[in-house]
Formats: C-alpha cells, structure tokens, sequence
DNA sequence: AATGAATGAGGGTTCATTCAT
DNA sequence: CATGAATGAACCCTCATTCAT
C-alpha cells in the first residue's frame, strides 16, 4: 500500500501520530467511516482541521492509515507468536488465546475491520483484503505445512480450505470479543459467561479444530 | 421485536410494501446505513418524503423493517429446508450448497447483515443479534442432535460450539459470495475461480465438517 | 439552455423568484462567481440554504439562471426597440443611448456578463456565447441589411464586420456605464464628465458609426 | 504604482524572479483572481509559501505585480512598433495584426486583464486603469493626430472618441483571440475559421476603421 | 392519508496568512 | 532569508425530519 499519509506527517513526533491515529481509530470504529466527522476528529485529537489535512489529503487516506495501522499490529503479532515445537493442539490453543487477547487489546482495530468490510466501501475491498488476508493465509499455510510433514495432520486434507476455516474461526473469535453483535451472538451459543470466562469454549474451539486436521487413527 | 413500522404501511397493498422495502434493501447494502439518504430513497421507491415517514416514524425505524424482512427470508430459507432423512453429510452439504444460494438470492440482504453487525449500529445488536441468531442456533442444534441420536456425531462433541463452527461457517460463505470484501478474501484462499465454480470447495468444506463431527472410527 | 432551475423554484410566487434572482444578481455582480458565497447569498435572500439548493441544484445553476435572466431582459430591449422607418444615424443613436440606458438600469447584469466571459468560467463559453450573442448578431445584422437595401449603407462593406464592430461598441459603452474598471477608462479616453453628460459623447460615436457605414458621396 | 514587491524579491535572480512571475500569470489566467490558490500557486513555482509572502505581502501584492508585468509587456510593444513613415492604412494593419500577435503570444496576459476589468476586483479599478489605459490613449492619439497633420485623417474627427474606438476594436480582437468567450463570439459573427484564418477578417477590420477615419473625398 | 417545500446544523475540504524554526 | 507547519473561518452542499397544504 502505498503510503496514504504525507511526509509532514511523518516527520512528526511519534508521540503526536499516535494520538492523531488512536484517536482516528476511536472514531472510525464507534461511529463508522460514514458516522466518523473529521471536524470532529481533528478537534478530538487536539489539532486543527487544516492540520489534519495536511497530514492526510482526505477522509479516506486516513482512514487507510489507520488500517496500514491495523495490519502493522497483525503483523507483529503473528511475528511474536513462538510455535516452534509446539504440538498441533498447542498451537491451536495458542492462535485461538491470541485472536481473543488481540481482540480485546485492540478492539477499537477489530471493529473497523468489520466496517472495512462493509459494502459501502466495497470500493477498497480489493486493495484491503489482498494486504491483509494475504499474510494470514501463508501463515495459518505454513503451521498447516508444518503440521502435516511431522504427521500431526491429515494428509488427505485440503490445506487451502483447512486454512479458510481456521481464519473464519478465528475471525469469528476476534469479532466476538470485539463488536457489540457478534458479542451478543457469542453469548446466544455459548451463554452470557463465556465473554468473562471463556476458557471451556476455548478447549472446545481446539478440540473441534484438532478433530477436523487430526489423521484418522 | 416490536413493529417498527405503522399500521397506515401495514394497510399498504403488498406490492407498494414490496417496493418500498426492496428499494430500502437495495440502498441500505448499497450505501450502508449512514451512507443512505432517506430523501433519495423516497424518491427511488416513487413515494414522497411525507408518507415514508408516515409509514416509518425514522430511519431507523425503516431500517429496522428491512432486518425484519431479512428475518423472514431467513425464516423461510429454513423452513424450506428438508433434511428428514438425510445423512448428516448431506445436510451439510445441502446447508452449504443453500447458503451460497441464498447469498446469491439475496446478496443486499446479507450485505445489510454486515453493516447491520457493525459497531455504529451497536445499540440495535442485542435486540437483532437475539431475534437472527437465535433462530440459527435452534436449527443448527437440533440438526447435530438429531445427528448425535442416530449415531452420526460424536456423543463426546458439545453441541453448542459445533453449532457456533457451524453457524461461523456458514455466514463466512454467505458474505463470501454476496460482499466485495469477502468475496476477494475468499478467491485469495481458494482462487479466483471459486466464486463462479464453487463446486470443490463446497465437497472440501463439507469433509471438514464431517471430519469435525464425525465419531472416531 | 435548458432550464437550469427545478420544478419547485418555478412553482414559487414570481415575487419570491425575484428576490431570490435579484439577489443572486446583485451578488454575482458585486463579487464574481467565485467570490459569491452561496450560504451568505440565501441569507441574503431571506430563504434557508436547503430552499436555495431545492431551486438549483449547484451555484453554477443559480449562475446559470440569472444569465438566462439577463438574456430575457436583453430579449426585450431589443424587443422594444422601434427603428421603424428611422434613419440609420438614428438607429445608431437609439442603439447607443439604448446601450447606455440598459447599462445603467440593468448595471449588475452587464458585471456579470464581464465576469461570465472571464477564463475561469471559460467551460460554460460556448453555451453561453452561442445564446447571448447569436441574437445580437441577427439584431444587428438585420439593421445593416435594411440600411444597405436603403441606400443608406455602403455595398461593398462586409456586414458581418460591421455588425462585428457595431456590437463591440455598443458593449464597449455598455461596460463603461456599468463596470467601475471601464468607467474608470473611459473618463480617461473622455474626460471625467462623460459618464453623467454622455451626450456630447453619443454624438461622436453616432458620428463615427455612421462614417464606417455611409455610401461615399 | 508603487511597487507591490518587496526589495527581497527585487534581489532575486531575474531567472527566479520570472519563474515566479510566469506562474503566476498562468494561475491567475487560468482560474482568475478569486480561484487562485497562493499555496498552489508557490508549490508550481516550486518556492515556499514564506518566500512567496517574503516577495510580496498578499495575494493581492503578487496580482498587481503581474499586471505590473503586463504593463512592461505592452509597452514594449508599443515602443516597438515602428510607423514611422506609413500611411495611415497601414498603421490600421499593423495595430490589428500586433493586437492578434501580442494575444496569442500573451494570451495569459490577455486573460488577465479581462478577470481585472471584474467588478470584484473594482477596488483596484482607478489606479488600474489610469496606468494601462494612459499610455494607449496616449498612444492611440498619436497616430491619429499625426494623421490629421499629413492630411489623412478628417480634421473635424474628435480625436478622442476615435482613440476610443481604435482602442475597443483592438482590445476585442485581443480577447478573440485568447480568451474562449470572446473567440466563441467572434466565431459566431465571422464563422470558425476566422481564428486560425484572420486574414480577410483583418482587412475588414482596416477597411473600417479607414472609413471612419479618412476625409471626406 | 399524502405531498413535498422548508429547515439549518453539519458534512468534507480549501486557503490566505502567520510564525517558530 | 527561507521554510512549511499550523490555523480555523468559510466554502459548497447534504439530509433527517417537520409541517402547512
């Protein structure tokens, strides 16, 4: 992605793009990219409106900022995830803690990416989902590789499609410790603790997950 | 949930409704709910601004109509399903096959559901999330006990996280194949043809699920 | 042109219409196209910025509009006009005192053709230029042809360079009544009374016209 | 005039000095007095916009600079034209034809003027006018008196109003030719090919300004 | 019941000018 | 001297909602 934030933005403090960015992230995700006012935003973040623009030449640059943000995040946490040598299962549990931990450090990221998918802004969907699924998919590709070259998966399966679902569960975890709806559903199948106290579900999300790779014994 | 719309609408000859709420639909996936004008909208549906507003007392109030329609799309999609008899690898073949074929039929409604989800309209969730997903966790539950008496899943699986990843499931392919987004996520797991030829993915997704459930043998 | 206000505005009482164009006149007139403020002209005009925007859908529209204005009232001057019979020195002179009579009851109207005819609103020069000076064309043509047919005009001259020329004048002395910039000029050329005892003046350009036109004797 | 620049900018390089200048003269052409952006502006000339206030204290300062600039174009043209000797025809032919030259040599310019003579910028009107249209006046008047001493122009002429004339008709055929609305208007009275073909239209124009002019035979 | 004109706060964005570096 | 970041009023325009007809 291109760089949608200008240079002037970029010789300012790191101190003082952060809180231009969070507050953006704030914003973006309480009240959308359509509900976000800039005027607003700018007064929030403590700087002028003229400001703001010359950091970021439209509404929608910085809203690309704020996801160039999000993914600066994924990537460091995939980054920062040691798996090396961890069984399968283990690695399950671990991706499934870490999709719930992130979600609920990074919320406000996790909302937006749910905005981001929205149709209105169908029109970035092709630039956004190759950024940002890309990286996923070699992830969760090479833990399934890996998996199956120590015997620990099926080798029948297809890894593609194992690989689609493990991110649509784990997606499924983040949104649900993130947004208000998903949270609500979560609750409806798994019963209002699950979001305070959810280590059983987490023991069945692995389970199911090790069922569906586990070679048949 | 309460009727969010008037009696004077209710007493409307169905086509009128019907071409208010598609006009509705359309504009809502299209734009999404901040996005779209109820001015334009009106004009769209060829009624006035007046009696839209005396047939919705806001915007809400008809965006809240259109979740309810989605509602009894669903509602009938389900209803409609016959499963007596069938395999359990049937049916989740038949549940895969119908929810890429009611995205399809319905690809405003689904985009709706997507905005719907979002964070902006976060204090419509708990009132929609109980009323949508509910009805999903009832099926899908009694479909995997149904299973589970006639042997087909094993007794060992909680029922209510194999519905959740089922549930997931199926929702990621919905959006898959109605929203830009996802429908670029998914041609990244699985190529560019999937979208048009589904007929693979829809076998491999169907074995994992299987696999999922199935009892060790 | 086809009409650049809405439905609604032509509904409207023609009195309120006038405000709203005379307004929009004055405005223009005073500051140019870019210099007119839309929000300051509706206050202007007693009526909400929403009404403005319900009459014409952009400023260029409104724009538009008081040119059709200035059009209609050019129409019915040259309408009014009766050279019935009249010498050609007399023509002249009544084309002339015309010019200047127009200029000073319609001042705002001729500012603003000055600033229509500026490079910044150079995409609208073809439209508006075939409109507003195709009439004068034939006005002035027609004018010359009786002259000629008369005897009071030589053959051999080319018509269509004299009415060149005669149109040229007339909005030269048009301008100079009504623009501060070519009022300013032509007291330089005629000496600081001319613009309130323009009759010495009058005279002297009937003179010259009649010159460029007359049959040798 | 009192000079609107700084002595800063009067010790810049002469190269750097018309950068500026040339930027400004298609700017201010280009999009008028009102539409020009001095940010812009000082980025396509590739100064900042300190440097560009340090040169001249306002928008306004930099504008009568460029009309400054005009002035010292015009005059050169006029100083170099030579007409020493030639008859009075020929002095008609040689002015028309370097009205047409300097426009589309100076074409900016030529729009310049036009945005200049706009009530808007009426404030500046008098001292405007007084510094360019002097010394055509000027100008204009010599010819003709030397004409009326060498028996070729009427002596009962008012010399005045026939420099206002000669005057009108050049300034008009310079906006023919750089500006669009007043090359639609000539198009519509001499047909589309008069500006790239002006020859027969020149002679016209000679022709008449000859019968305005010459005695009586 | 239906119309659609009217409202005006607020939307994203621009820009002449200032001033700390 | 030169730089260019910062300001914030003002720009054109939109829209959910009201209400007289």
């Amino acid at each position: 992605m291109e760089q949608p934030w200008s240079k002037t933005f970029a010789k300012l403090p790191k101190e003082r793009q952060n809180q231009i960015i969070e507050t953006a992230i704030a914003d973006f995700a309480q009240f959308g990219y359509n509900g976000t006012s800039i005027n607003k935003l700018a007064a929030r973040a403590g700087i002028s409106i003229g400001a703001l623009y010359s950091y970021f030449p439209s509404k929608e640059a910085l809203f690309l900022t704020v996801i160039h943000r999000g993914y600066e995040v994924l990537e460091s946490l995939f980054y920062g995830l040691d798996i090396e040598g961890l069984e399968l299962r283990e690695i399950f549990r671990l991706l499934i803690r870490s999709a719930i931990t992130y979600s609920r450090m990074h919320s406000s990221l996790t909302q937006i990416y749910l905005d981001m998918s929205t149709q209105a802004l169908s029109h970035l969907s092709p630039r956004l989902a190759e950024i940002l699924e890309r990286q996923s998919l070699d992830f969760y590709r090479s833990i399934l590789e890996g998996a199956r070259d120590s015997g620990q998966l099926d080798s029948s399966l297809d890894i593609d499609s194992a690989a689609y679902v493990l991110d649509t569960i784990l997606m499924s975890l983040q949104q649900a410790f993130a947004s208000s709806y998903y949270g609500e559903r979560l609750k409806i199948y798994q019963g209002p603790d699950v979001i305070k106290k959810p280590g059983d579900f987490i023991e069945h999300m692995t389970e199911l997950l090790m069922r569906m790779c586990s070679p048949e014994t």
